[in-house]
RNA sequence: GGAGGGAUACCCAAGCGGCCAAAGGGGGCAGACUGUAAAUCUGUUGGCGACGCCUUCGAAGGUUCGAAUCCUUCUCCCUCCA
């Protein structure tokens, strides 16, 4: 019988660690494992949200994946909202307590969240939070009892605090509270495992110490990678422009990952893909023996995150356009039309009107540059005498078609 | 409270009276090439029906034929001292 807990345990522990950057400690996620399983109680996971920024990525779904992988092994998500720490806002150097949202701003933002959480997550098993439920009725003495837990030296060992600290720079009372209110929101879910990225490691430990200090079992820490993003440089992020979103369309979606730098794939699929694991190291083999083309590698990895996000066909449709497009460089069906009137157009000035470049100024350059095509033909000049069906395409993924009235 | 230093285009960063729509780098866009919206190389990167005109060098005034550059005030950032 035990034994065949042990079984259980080593299958899920095998599933859990994939692609995960660290778990703190091992040994007492396998115990925590081992009890769910005989007692048939299920984990309870931890992920905190911010609420400001309702965007989801494949950065985000790192993360997400990994709950999910939990959730398919029978154990509950628990989601939090951090309505009432957003006003904090995670220290990162500029301090400055955050404009406070208002209810209403939260609860859109909760349910643009949802909406797009639940492409990745079991909704079933997933329960959702708003941690000001319980730091808001929190009174002064509640807080010097939590302060009274921590100690700033335990606080200065986060790097970024010891970095500033050493250097001088400010580091604000209210950024220390920040840790222990995310710390706080595990001790009021009774949290055994919480998730978040590397970044997040030091919060995490704080969860797992005030746990203990509270008298409880203390949470296991689990960090999985930050993603890089498209540029395969920095993480990905919207406001560096290389994510994608988990809204976009299949189209978008299938180039900007064929944009990403080759040595990136198979961090992809390990990280935003339910690819087994074996097939990964196969397809990473054949593309270091030069028996496969990383292109061609991309183009299922593509295929893999838009069946996730749109469905199989969709993925299947994408390709077929990408490849139409980039390497037969031929023009797509399905482009959007305007109709106009006029018997001669000027290039500058519909193209920007089109929203194809950014000026007038702009739509000459390229007119100079080379990058108009007139039914797949290279185009110079300004003006050009409109046709019936005239398709303009300005460098290679903008096109547009006439139709004249 | 005192003493200095700074703010330049999407970002970093030169320029310190006319030759400045402003060097250089990054990023973006485009072209070539290809194995792909990878890599590499090249070009381009304020606006305007445009060999000219308009707006831009933290903000507002001023000096000058002429200012990103000089002066005054203001705002914000940083460093050192107390």
């Amino acid at each position: 019988m035990s034994k065949n807990v042990d079984v259980k345990v080593n299958e899920q522990m095998q599933l859990i660690r994939r692609g995960v950057a660290e778990i703190i400690p091992e040994e007492e996620l396998k115990q925590k494992l081992y009890r769910s399983i005989k007692e048939n109680r299920p984990l309870r996971v931890k992920l905190g949200l911010d609420p400001t920024a309702p965007d989801i990525h494949l950065g985000h779904t790192v993360v997400l994946n990994k709950l999910r992988q939990f959730q398919d092994l029978g154990h509950e998500v628990h989601l939090i909202i951090g309505d009432f720490t957003g006003r904090i806002g995670d220290p990162s150097g500029k301090s400055e307590t955050r404009k406070q949202l208002t209810e209403e701003e939260v609860q859109v933002n909760a349910a643009t969240y949802q909406e797009q959480i639940f492409k990745v997550l079991d909704r079933d098993k997933t329960i959702i939070h708003f941690n000001s439920e319980w730091l808001m009725p929190l009174n002064l003495v509640d807080v010097l009892n939590l302060t009274g837990k921590y100690t700033v030296a335990r606080m200065l060992e986060r790097d970024d605090f010891e970095k500033r600290y050493k250097e001088g720079l400010p580091i604000g009372i209210h950024e220390f509270l920040y840790p222990l209110m995310q710390g706080y929101d595990s001790v009021a879910l009774k949290a055994d495992v919480e998730m978040g990225g590397t970044d997040q490691k030091f919060n995490l430990l704080v969860g797992r110490n005030l746990l203990k200090e509270y008298g409880m079992e203390p949470q296991i820490a689990l960090t999985m990678p930050i993603l890089e993003g498209t540029d395969g440089i920095q993480k990905m992020s919207k406001s560096l422009g290389n994510y994608i979103g988990v809204n976009e369309d299949p189209n978008e979606m299938f180039g900007k990952t064929m944009s990403i730098p080759d040595e990136l794939i198979t961090r992809y699929f390990e990280l935003v893909t339910m690819v087994a694991q074996d097939e990964i190291d196969n397809m990473q083999k054949a593309m270091q023996e030069g028996t496969a083309n990383p292109r061609d590698i991309k183009m299922r990895l593509a295929r893999e995150i838009i069946a996730i996000y749109h469905s199989q066909e969709e993925a299947q449709k994408a390709q077929e356009r990408f490849q139409l497009v980039f390497s037969q460089r031929d023009i797509p069906e399905d482009i959007p039309e305007v109709t106009v009137k006029e018997k001669e157009l000027w290039l500058p000035k519909f193209l920007h009107e089109q929203g194809m470049v950014d000026s007038t100024s702009d739509g000459r350059r390229m007119l100079k540059q080379g990058a108009v095509k007139i039914n797949g033909e290279k185009y110079e000049e300004e003006n050009i005498k409109t046709e019936n069906a005239m398709v303009v395409q300005v460098g290679k993924r903008k096109f547009i078609r006439l139709l004249l009235k």
